[in-house]
DNA sequence: AGCACGATTAACT
DNA sequence: GTTAATCGTGCTC
């Protein structure tokens, strides 16, 4: 009953662009203190360097050999990839791809759809729409942090993983450049990478 | 050993 | 539109 229509290991292991488009419309859930809390996954971004470089991917940083921080990247997929940035926010991950490949996808925004009550604990005095419309924000919103870094998403014990829901049309999925990728050269910055629902008011900023 | 900056957010003007 | 917050990481010296 907790757990319905879990995605299995066989989904997560393709390349990250396949599998940051395949996640929209899917729910993300986080078993949090007993409670589900869930969201409608409406904005990804892949980040891949393995066939082919993506500078802009962290695995692709110290000569591209993994660190304490990207061993998980470089891992089988179906891991929770998380970590810190700017001081203060954690980014909530999934690896993906082949293991010894730095592949992942970046959960950018979710629609909440379960464990409300909880949500808006976690981000006190905020309206409903700024619950988890960026990346730090849904993982402060579902309580992810560095605790589930290596998490396995798809066994019996796991406290994050995402489950299968109805379909976004593949016409309502727009694909644009990544987001804060800074001095990040061509064409690593303007690959298409970044995919959204179109319209939805959950995504993290417009058209891109 | 030291340092510049980041896959961001929120509170400003 | 601009900027402070805040610290781990990876790179340079």
């Amino acid at each position: 009953m907790f757990k319905e229509n879990i995605l299995p290991l066989s989904f997560y292991a393709r390349p990250a662009q396949t599998v940051a488009q395949a996640l929209l419309g899917k729910r993300l859930v986080r078993l949090f203190a007993g409670q589900r809390l869930a969201g409608i996954i409406v904005e990804t971004e892949a980040y891949c360097d393995a066939a082919e470089p993506d500078l802009a991917c962290h695995g692709a940083r110290n000569k591209g050999r993994p660190t304490a921080r990207t061993a998980v990247m470089f891992g089988p997929a179906g891991h929770a990839y998380i970590y810190f940035t700017y001081g203060l926010h954690w980014m909530t991950n999934i690896v993906t791809g082949r293991e010894g490949e730095a592949n992942a996808v970046l959960l950018r925004a979710l629609e909440p759809v379960e464990g409300e009550a909880v949500i808006t604990r976690h981000r006190p005095d905020r309206p409903r729409g700024e619950w988890t419309n960026g990346p730090g924000k849904l993982s402060q919103a579902l309580a992810i942090d560095q605790t589930l870094n290596g998490a396995h998403l798809y066994r019996p014990d796991s406290v994050l993983w995402v489950e299968e829901a109805p379909p976004i049309p593949q016409a309502s999925v727009c694909c644009g450049p990544r987001i804060g990728l800074g001095k990040t050269p061509e064409p690593w910055f303007s690959m298409p990478w970044r995919f959204w629902v179109d319209g939805n008011a959950f995504v993290s900023r417009n058209s891109g």
